[in-house]
DNA sequence: AGCGCCTTGCC
DNA sequence: GCAAGGCGC
C-alpha cells in the first residue's frame, strides 16, 4: 500500500462544509479516508441514548451519500476508539490523522491519549474546532479563570474575543484509494429503535444531514427569525429554530449559524433584536461548553455543594408517571409526551417540566438528566447537564431553587390558546381553555360535557401544587440552615 | 472594597 | 414585594 493517505476522523461534526479538520486532511492532497467510530465504551455513562442514535444512524448515512459526491465514503468501524484508531492508521498505513475537538471530559482524555499514542508511531495528529464559536479556554475574567454567570460571559466574547470566523467551503472531492478499506454496515449497527413505533414521530419532524440542517436554519432565518424574540416561549407556535440536534452532531456548525443570523439582520430591517436574542442561545451553548470544560464533574455531580444534603425524595413511582407524562398537570404532560413523541421538547416546557420533577416531586435532578439523556434527539452533554443544574438551582448561575415554576399559570401564560396541550394531551381537548392547565378546578357538568372523567381518561394531580411547593422550600430550607 | 448585577417566577 | 448569595469589575 501506498503510504500517501491520511485518516479524517468524524465525530460530533457529520458534514463537509464549514469543516476545518476536513478541509485540512483535503489540502494535504494526500488520500484520505473517512473515518466513523461508533465508541460506547470510552462514553461510560454518557454512551448515546436511544433517540440520539436514532439521529446518528440517518446523520451517517447522509453524510456517506455526501461524501459519495466528493468521490469518497464513510468507513464505518465500532469499538473503543483508543484501539480502533491507532489499529486502523496501521491498517492502512496512514501517516496522519485529522479531528475536530470535542470538550466531553472523556473525549478530552480519550483524545490527548490518541495523540501520545499516534505521534509516538510517528504519525501526525492535527485538530481543529468546529462545534464552538470561542474555545473555552480562550475566555477569561479579568482576574483570571473561568466565567460562572452568563451575561459578563457572552459580553466578554461579543467584547474581547475575535469574531468568529466565517465559514469555509466544503472541500470540491477527496482523494481516495482505488481499494478502499473495509466498512461495517451502518444496518448492522443497530441504531434504530427495536420498538420501531417509537420512533415512528421523529422521521415527519426531524431531517437529519446537513441538507436537512441547512434547510432548517433557511426555514428559521425566513420564515421565524423575525418573531423569534416575541414567539420563542410559546410552545404551541412554531417559533424556535430546532436546529439543537444538527449542532449537536455537527450536521451543522455555530459558525454557519451564527453568520448566517447576523446577514440575515442585515437584510432585514426590525429583526436585530430577534436575531440577537437568537444569537444569544448560541452563547447559552457556549457557556454550557465552558462550564463543562472548566468544571468536568458538572453532569454528576451538584455545582453547588450545598445541595448534597437536599432531602431528595426516592421515588420510583413518581419517576415513572413524570416520564409517561401522566402527572395530572396537562402542562407537564404535554411536554413529556411531546419529547417522547418527537425525540424533542420546546424549551420553555423543558423547564416547567424540570422545575415539577426536581421541586414538586423533590427527585433529584440526575434522574431527570438520565431520562432526557436517553429520549432526546439533541442529547448534550453539556447542554443536559448545566441546564438541569440552572432548573434544580444546584449549578452555576442556577435559577435560586426557592423560584418554582407554577405548571398551571406557566400554561395560561405561554400556551394561551391551549393548542400544545390539545395536542399532546388529546384526552382533554374538548375542555375550554379556563380549565386545560388544571382540570381538577373544573366543574362536574363542565368535565361532563368535555367528556373527561379524572381518574380514568386523565389522572388526578399527582401531588397538590402549593404542598409540594412549600414541601420543596422547606427542603431548600435545611441546606440553606446546614451551610 | 464595595457595588451593581443576575434568562426565563411567584403570590 | 419577595426570595439568597455570589460573581465580576
Amino acid at each position: 500500500m501506498s503510504k500517501d493517505r491520511v485518516i479524517f476522523w468524524f465525530r460530533q461534526d457529520l458534514r463537509i462544509a464549514d469543516n476545518p479538520a476536513l478541509s485540512a486532511a483535503a489540502g494535504t492532497e494526500k488520500e484520505v479516508i473517512c473515518l466513523y467510530i461508533l465508541d460506547d465504551e470510552t462514553p461510560g455513562e454518557w454512551a448515546m441514548g436511544g433517540a440520539g442514535c436514532w439521529f446518528l444512524h440517518h446523520a451517517l448515512d447522509s453524510l456517506d451519500k455526501d461524501l459519495k459526491g466528493l468521490g469518497s465514503k464513510l468507513v464505518l468501524r465500532a469499538g473503543n476508539a483508543t484501539e480502533v484508531l491507532p489499529d486502523f492508521a496501521d491498517e492502512i498505513s496512514a501517516t496522519a490523522v485529522f479531528w475536530n475537538r470535542l470538550y466531553e471530559p472523556y473525549a478530552i482524555k480519550r483524545d490527548k491519549a490518541l495523540k501520545a499514542c499516534l505521534r509516538e508511531r510517528d504519525i501526525e495528529v492535527e485538530s481543529s474546532n468546529a462545534s464552538l464559536l470561542f474555545e473555552p479556554w480562550t475566555v477569561e475574567t479579568k482576574s483570571g479563570g473561568p466565567y460562572r454567570v452568563f451575561s459578563p460571559f457572552w459580553r466578554a466574547c461579543m467584547r474581547d474575543c475575535p469574531s468568529p470566523d466565517e465559514p469555509i467551503k466544503a472541500p470540491k472531492s477527496l482523494k481516495t484509494p482505488k481499494q478502499h478499506p473495509r466498512t461495517e454496515k451502518l444496518d448492522d449497527w443497530g441504531l434504530l429503535p427495536t420498538k420501531p413505533d417509537w420512533a415512528k414521530g421523529f422521521a415527519e419532524i426531524w431531517t437529519p444531514g446537513e441538507q436537512g440542517a441547512k434547510d432548517r436554519l433557511a426555514w428559521f432565518l425566513d420564515e421565524a427569525a423575525a418573531d423569534y424574540k416575541d414567539k420563542r416561549d410559546r410552545p404551541g407556535v412554531r417559533a424556535t429554530s430546532g436546529l439543537s440536534p444538527h449542532l449537536h452532531f455537527g450536521d451543522i456548525g455555530p459558525r454557519q449559524i451564527y453568520h448566517a443570523a447576523r446577514a440575515q439582520a442585515e437584510k432585514q430591517d426590525g429583526t436585530a433584536k430577534s436575531i440577537e436574542k437568537f444569537i444569544a442561545e448560541l452563547g447559552w451553548r457556549e457557556f454550557s461548553h465552558h462550564l463543562l470544560y472548566h468544571f468536568p464533574s458538572l453532569p454528576t455531580d451538584n455545582y453547588q455543594e450545598k445541595f448534597d444534603d437536599f432531602p431528595w425524595r426516592d421515588n420510583d413511582d413518581d419517576l415513572k408517571r413524570w416520564q409517561e407524562g401522566q402527572t395530572g398537570y396537562p402542562m407537564v404532560d404535554a411536554g413529556m409526551r411531546e419529547l417522547w413523541q418527537t425525540g424533542w421538547m420546546h424549551n420553555r416546557v423543558r423547564m416547567i417540566v424540570a422545575s415539577f420533577l426536581v421541586k414538586h416531586l423533590m427527585i433529584h435532578w440526575r434522574h431527570g438528566e438520565t431520562w432526557f439523556w436517553d429520549t432526546l434527539v439533541d442529547a448534550d452533554l453539556a447542554n443536559n447537564s448545566a441546564s438541569w443544574q440552572w432548573v434544580a438551582g444546584s449549578g452555576a448561575d442556577a435559577a435560586p431553587y426557592f423560584r418554582i415554576f407554577n405548571p398551571i399559570t406557566q400554561g395560561e401564560k405561554f400556551d394561551p390558546d391551549g393548542d400544545y396541550v390539545r395536542r399532546y394531551v388529546p384526552e382533554l381537548a374538548n375542555l375550554p381553555n379556563k380549565y386545560l392547565f388544571s382540570p381538577w378546578t373544573a366543574p362536574d357538568d363542565v368535565l361532563k360535557e368535555a367528556g373527561v372523567t379524572l381518574g380514568q381518561d386523565y389522572p388526578e394531580p399527582i401531588v397538590d401544587h402549593s404542598a409540594a411547593r412549600d414541601r420543596a422550600l422547606g427542603g431548600y430550607d435545611d441546606i440553606k440552615k446546614a451551610s
